[in-house]
DNA sequence: TCTAATCTTGACTTAAAAGTAAGGTATCGC
DNA sequence: GCGATACCTTACTTTTAAGTCAAGATTAGA
C-alpha cells in the first residue's frame, strides 16, 4: 500500500502547473523537468498520461506548453491518482488468482471486502483534497489535511 | 496507491492460519500453497517474512508447520501490511529525488504532508481491523468494515 | 539410528514497472 | 515558405519486484 513513482512525480508536475496557472503561464516539458529533477522524456510521458485523461491541456509549437485543463480548485486528488496508477485494476479476484484460473475464494470471502473498502477509504480521503489546497506553505497544508481527516463525510453509511 | 502481490498473498495465508487456529491446528507450506493457489516456494518466502517479523510461529521437522504467534484478535492489519510491504520506505524525500541528490522541494513543501497524511489515514484504517474480524461471512465482514470507517477514532487531533 | 517430513536460506530467473530514445507532427515568427 | 520550438507516439532499455530453485538444517517417529 504505497504510492508509486508515477503517481508521485505526476502529482508534483501537476502542482507546478497549478503554481504557474496563478501567474497565467504555461510550462514546457523542459521547464517541468528542470523544476522536478526528472528527464524531459519522463516528464513527457507523465504529461501525456495526464493530458489523455483530460487533466491538462497542451499547446503545440513554439510558445507551447502545458497548463491545467480546469482550475486547480476543481481538480481532486483521487482523480489524479487514479489516472496515474495505470490500469483500472480489474476486479481484484482476477488479478490475484495465483496460478489458478480464478480466485480460490469463491463466493463467500473475507478478503475481498477488505481490499475494496481499503481503496474506498483512500479514495474518500483523496477526494477531499484539491490541488489548490496544496499550494500554501507546508504548515498550512498540513493543518488543512488534519482537518479533512477529522471531518470525514461518511458517504456510504445508511 | 494499490496493494502489492506480496501484501495480498501474505494476508490471505495469514487468514488461513487464523482459520486453522480456531481448530487448534497448524498448516504446512504445502497446505498453504494448495489453499491459496500459489507455489510452495512462494508460500515459504511469505511465511519467512512473517515469521521474521514475529507474526507467525514455525515448527520444524515432521509434523511441523506454521501457526499464528498471537491470537487472531490481537493481530492488526496495519502491522501485517507494514511487514509485507518490505523496506520501511526511507523518508520519502530521499526515495523520490529524481535524478538529483536530494528532493528538489527543499524546506517548504506541499507534497510531503500529503504523502505522510495519506499513509497515516491508511494506517489508521488498517489499525482498526484485526484478523479475527475477517473470518466471518463476506456480508458480515463488509458490515463490520463499514462501521469502522464511520467510527474513525481521530487519533491525532488536538 | 535412520528416514521422511518440514522449515531455512541465499542465489537465480522471470515478469512488471519505470525510464529512455528517436522519429513524427503541429505551430509560431520571420 | 522555412526553420526553430515544442508536443506526440511508439518502441526499446533499464531497474525493481515477484517468484522459483536447490542445497542445508531440524525434528518426530519407526
Ligand atoms: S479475494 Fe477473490 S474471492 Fe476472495
Ligand atoms: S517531496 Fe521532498 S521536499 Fe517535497
Amino acid at each position: 500500500m504505497k504510492i508509486s513513482a508515477q503517481e508521485e512525480y505526476g502529482l508534483r508536475c501537476l502542482l507546478q502547473l497549478a503554481r504557474a496557472e496563478g501567474m497565467g503561464e504555461s510550462l514546457t516539458l523542459s521547464q517541468l523537468s528542470r523544476l522536478e529533477g526528472i528527464s524531459t522524456a519522463n516528464a513527457g510521458k507523465l504529461m501525456w498520461i495526464l493530458s489523455k485523461a483530460g487533466l491538462v491541456q497542451s499547446t503545440r509549437g513554439t510558445k507551447g506548453g502545458y497548463s491545467l485543463a480546469r482550475p486547480a480548485s476543481e481538480i481532486r486528488l483521487n482523480r489524479v491518482i487514479r489516472v496515474l496508477e495505470g490500469e483500472p485494476a480489474e476486479s481484484h479476484c482476477k488479478s490475484y488468482a495465483g496460478v489458478l484460473d480464478a480466485c480460490v475464494h469463491t463466493g463467500d470471502c473475507g478478503i475481498r471486502p477488505v481490499i475494496v473498502e481499503l481503496h474506498q477509504i483512500v479514495d474518500n480521503a483523496l477526494a477531499d483534497i484539491t490541488l489548490s489546497q496544496l499550494l500554501g506553505t507546508e504548515a498550512n497544508v498540513d493543518a488543512a489535511l488534519h482537518q479533512i481527516q477529522g471531518i470525514r463525510p461518511k458517504d456510504n453509511r445508511v
